[in-house]
DNA sequence: TCAAAAGTGTTGTACTTACACCCATGT
DNA sequence: ACATGGGTGTAAGTACAACACTTTTGA
């Protein structure tokens, strides 16, 4: 069966960036594909593929629906948090057609959801942030991944974003190294934990032991009713040093006391 | 000439929300088009149109080149700076098809240019904020209205945007008239004036005289270089007082001394 | 009992806020 | 001269970066 129209119309698709966060590795994840057909045989994809548009009455689906679906096909993950990105139309971007590609960002609690290849994908596996980078990606998605990258790194800031990567229950201790992981920086313990705690968000609920050495840390979940506040009224939690930072002298002379 | 595809494909167009100001209006002014056909014959709309696609090697034109033609061609403005918002594309969001749309912000320096009419439109005109979200408009450009001035209002308190609507030379009150339009909200003059010339992008050349009573103010304009640098670095730049605040006592106190 | 790791408190600095004061212009 | 409005300085108060101290766990 086939459609026509008046004039030459795109063809448009969603692409994901799938972020998700392993306490034991040192680097984000990035669920990538690799490609089963030309064009880029074998190179990595991004997962994503066409939205489903009908010419009736009922116009098919919606953008962020789309996402979900393929996301749900090529790899089986059920996303948790899931933001529109960027629109990416230059011609040329896809060598078979003018498309049109919608890009999300999109969050997973965990990465434990074995990433199964889909009909679409040669197969579909989580890769780290620096590996992902050395791959050779197929059409424009190096620089969508690097766009979300960036989209994250900077948004991470003023919304608590981050917490859409953890389970339900988590250490502070854990939230930190997420948080530097994202912004490959370290961050201070008692800094941040303060700066969290204030958002009052957080509900404690027992600790964890047997990790190790040191003392068992506390275990934290969400006051959802408190976070869905504090998501809509804007709240700003930026856990970064202020880079020029204010007790620049004057430490020996506290020691003197 | 028709067009066929082995699967329905959407129409895509761009729309843009046009931003002006005018030091004289207590409101920022929108561009809004009168539209001239049906669907929503007589409604207010944003300026755009279908985003040029063809079918052989040369696939047509760039999502943003097409926003920049469609304004030129609807409403005679050449824009200063254009950034793209967000991609609209529920399905039913125009009754005659599925249609998705790519939304731009533009800022123009100067709303001299007598918006005109266009081909595709009854009238263009420049409209203020206000009287915008008092009109009936089409679709749903009255979301796509309302998300774009939440990003300028958060935008601007941390990129130097607001700039992008004077002309090359403004006076400090000029500037700060600006961003109290954009914000809503009663700014302190000195304190604005440290914050703007904290960020080293401004020099001044010369000051303007007969603006009725009081002091000249001075004149500026950018320091190119210096701003270019600033927009990279990304620099944080934000009028709005902390509302908390500092000095929260302590004002009879003064007064006695 | 010691090392390791997490929780908690302390403190100087720098920045922000709200003004006050001074200056320049037109009437 | 004086009213009007813009430029400039300043003190109080606060937040925060850095880091010391305390507590709890496993070996």
């Amino acid at each position: 069966m086939s459609h026509t129209y008046s004039y030459p119309r795109p063809a448009v698709t969603v692409d994901c960036v799938l972020f998700g966060f392993r306490p034991d590795a040192a680097d984000l994840q990035v669920l990538l594909i690799e490609r089963a057909d030309e064009p880029h045989e074998g190179a990595a994809a991004l997962p994503g593929g066409f939205v489903e548009v009908r010419d009736g009455g009922d116009q098919g689906e919606d953008l962020e629906a789309a996402a979900r679906r393929e996301l749900l096909e090529e790899t089986g993950v059920k996303v948790d948090y899931l933001e529109q990105l960027y629109t990416f139309g230059k011609p040329g971007r896809d060598p078979r057609g003018r498309v049109i590609t919608v890009a999300y960002i999109a969050l997973v609690r965990s990465t434990d959801h074995a990433a199964r290849a889909g009909s679409d994908a040669a197969g579909a596996s989580w890769v780290s942030l620096r590996d992902a980078r050395a791959r050779v990606m197929a059409f424009d998605h190096r620089e969508i991944l690097d766009m979300a990258v960036a989209r994250l790194r900077g948004k991470v800031r003023y919304a608590p974003l981050g917490f859409a990567l953890l389970p339900e229950r988590f250490t502070m201790p854990e939230l930190r190294s997420l948080y530097e992981t994202i912004l490959d920086a370290p961050l201070d313990r008692g800094n941040f934990r303060n700066a969290v705690l204030r958002l009052g968000v957080l509900k404690k609920v027992g600790q964890r032991k047997g990790n190790g050495a040191g003392r068992a840390p506390d275990l934290y979940q969400f006051d959802k009713r408190a976070y869905d506040r504090a998501t809509r009224e804007g709240i700003s939690f930026d856990p970064v040093p202020d880079s020029k930072g204010p007790p620049r002298v004057a430490r020996a002379e506290r020691k003197r006391r």
